[in-house]
Formats: C-alpha cells, structure tokens, sequence
DNA sequence: GTCTATATATCGATAGAC
DNA sequence: GTCTATCGATATATAGAC
C-alpha cells in the first residue's frame, strides 16, 4: 500500500519466478520432457502438490506466457543495446560490426529459436508470437538492398549453428576469424548486381 | 532355411518396422514425447501391452539404435547420390551444382540435426554416433582451401534454418534464386586470400 | 512373437484444510 | 498462497499364458 493510497498491482513473485523457471525448463528438457513438479521443485514449492495451479491453468498456460515474456524481454535488450552500439563508419569496419552484433544476438537468440522448432507442431501459438515479435525488418540492419547482406546473415546464421553442433567444418574456427573472411568475400561486389534479388 | 542349408539371419521384420516408426516418432514429437505405446501403435501392436520389450530392452535402446540406423541409411544414400551426379565443368556452373547438391543433403539430414541438438544433455551418443558417420571433410566438396566456400557452405545452412523457420528475410526467397545470388556475390574473390583462414 | 494382466511410478489436475 | 490428499489417466516395464 503506497502512501497516496493508491495500489500499484504487484505482480505475484512466485508467479514471476514460475515463468522464468519454467522457461529455462521447456528449453533445457521439451515441453513434454517437463514436469508440472519440476516446475514447482524448481521455484521451491513442494512438488506434487499442485501449488502451481494456483499461479496458472495448465501447462500450455505457462508455457505461452514465459515465451511470450521471454521473446520480448529478449527483443527489448537486443534493440537497447543495437542502440547503445558506438558508431563506426560505412564500409568494411561497419559491416564487421554489424556481423558481430548479428551473431551475439542469434546466440541470445537460440534457445528460443530452438523451442519454436521444436514444438511448432504442437504449440503453433509460438511461432506466431516468436515471428510477429521480431517482424521483417528485424535483421536487415538498413542492409535490405544489398544481396551481399543476405548472403552474410544467411552465413552468420549457418556458422552458429555448425558451431552449436561442434560439427565440421567449423569446429575450431573462431567467430572473430569467420567475420573476417565473411566480411573479406562479401565486400568485393557491392558495386554490382543490385537486381538480382527476384527470379 | 537356404537350399545349402546355411542359415541366412534375417533381422526380424517387426523390430525392423519399429526401428523405422521409432525414429520418425522421435524426431515428430521428442522422445519424451513418445510412449512405448506409441511405438507399438505405430506398428499394428496392441498398444500398452509391452510386445515392444520382445524387440528392444528399453525406449533408450531403440533410440541409439533406430538413430543410427538412420544416419548411416543417410550417409550411404548421399554417398550414392554423390556419386551418380553428372559432372560439370569447373568455375561457377560447379560452384552453383554443389550448393543444390549440399542444401538439398541439408534438408535430409534436418530431421537427424535437430533431434541431436535437442536431446543432446539426455542422450550426448546422439551426437557421437552423428558427427563420426559424417566425417569431417563430409562438407567441403573438395573446396577446403577455398575460403568462399565455407562461406557458401555456412550461408546455405542458414538458409536453410531460416527457411524452415519461415522467419524473414528469407520466407518468399526460392532456393534457386538464393543460391544464384550466393555464388554471384563469393565467386568474384576465387583468386584472392587464400592464406585467410587462420588469425 | 503377441497377447492378458499386472506392478509401480508418475503424469496433469482438483478439492479442501490451514 | 501453500499444503495434504486424492482422482483418473498414462508411463515404463515384467510375468506368464497361448
């Protein structure tokens, strides 16, 4: 109760700490893979005893309500810090910058990418949510024009996951050494082929 | 029983049949997701009355099993395809073959990719059993010195993820014409840096 | 090789005492 | 808001008849 008498409505925080609990489980283990005790063991409730449901209705209830808190808590920090980002002048050291900037926010990204996938079938209500989050523009970077920029968004997308994996041929190479050579092979042809987007 | 009299072992049709249904259920639904039950189903055995266990001793088993089965299947058949494709000059014609050739080995392999990177913590023989069958040098396509293609490589991989995704910017993009823009904007630096690759 | 039947545990979810 | 207690359904897995 503030002095003015007026309620600011808190929200629970037992609620709050289910969302980010849960969250971190659906990623970690699948939806199916989690338990409505593992939830509750994980915020320190009693588990079996059904407390849960007194902070929601059901396990496809949770589970929309922490991705959708999840993607635009991650959304938000993603565009504050775009916005923090010094500023560096066009050319090659701009387009290095924006590949490393690209990169850390797939990786931030990921394991909410990966949910998304992998329960697509049966939660289609996250792709939904996951999508309209981000929007078109979301990765472009004002690059839109540039066939080259695809391409290197594609290839940062593609290195992430090889990496992810361990998998050959990236295994060993660093994320520093690939925007490197990324940045080296597309930046030869910005001059050219501007209408090469559409068949 | 052979006219010689020397016994050929053939595999037993159901546990051949289960190993089949078993692995697309998992990579459908997450193994999690899957019940003995299902399995049995899936094969035209009465359901929940563990026929199952006179095949595999548990749902682990007939994962690593079915899983393998699986990758090697795959590896023989893109071995094969490999093997059948019609040769074509040197230079940019070869250069866009073999990214329709690799992304179209991508798409296969997606259903065996994510089930390994989504019960990898669970089951770490997934990834073991994946990364040995395909070998090191499985997508290098005799291009390993060449720095743009592990670019190509890494931007079809993405393409393909985004594709999949159906996330921007690459949801109306067909394959064909993003592999003509990838081997436009990293076939113009073919003799150049060479010596890149390491920092 | 498939079935019936069952053991044991856990699942999601609810009612009600405190 | 958390607990005890419980429902009905389903999970993995086994024993044994056919």
């Amino acid at each position: 109760m503030t002095a003015s008498g007026a309620r600011v409505r808190a929200p629970s925080p037992t609620r709050e700490r289910i969302l980010d609990a849960a969250l971190e489980l659906f990623v970690d283990r699948g939806v199916a893979g989690t338990s409505i005790s593992d939830i509750e063991r994980a915020v320190g409730l009693a588990a079996g005893t059904g407390s849960f449901y007194r902070h929601f209705r059901s396990k496809e209830d949770v589970l929309v309500a922490s991705f959708e808190r999840g993607v635009l808590r991650l959304v938000e920090e993603t565009a504050a810090a775009r916005a923090a980002a010094t500023d560096v002048a066009n050319g090659t050291e701009r387009r290095a910058r924006d590949c490393e900037v690209l990169l850390a926010e797939m990786q931030r990204f990921q394991p909410l990418w990966q949910l998304v996938v992998v329960e697509r079938d049966r939660y289609p209500e996250l792709h939904r949510v996951f999508t309209e989050a981000l929007g078109v523009a979301h990765w472009t970077f004002g690059w839109d024009d540039d066939p080259t920029w695809g391409v290197a968004v594609a290839a940062l997308a593609g290195f992430h996951q090889f990496t992810l994996m361990e998998a050959a041929p990236y295994r060993d190479i660093t994320p520093a050494t690939f925007i490197a050579v990324l940045v080296d092979v597309t930046s030869r042809s910005d001059r050219r082929s501007r209408a090469r987007q559409q068949p």
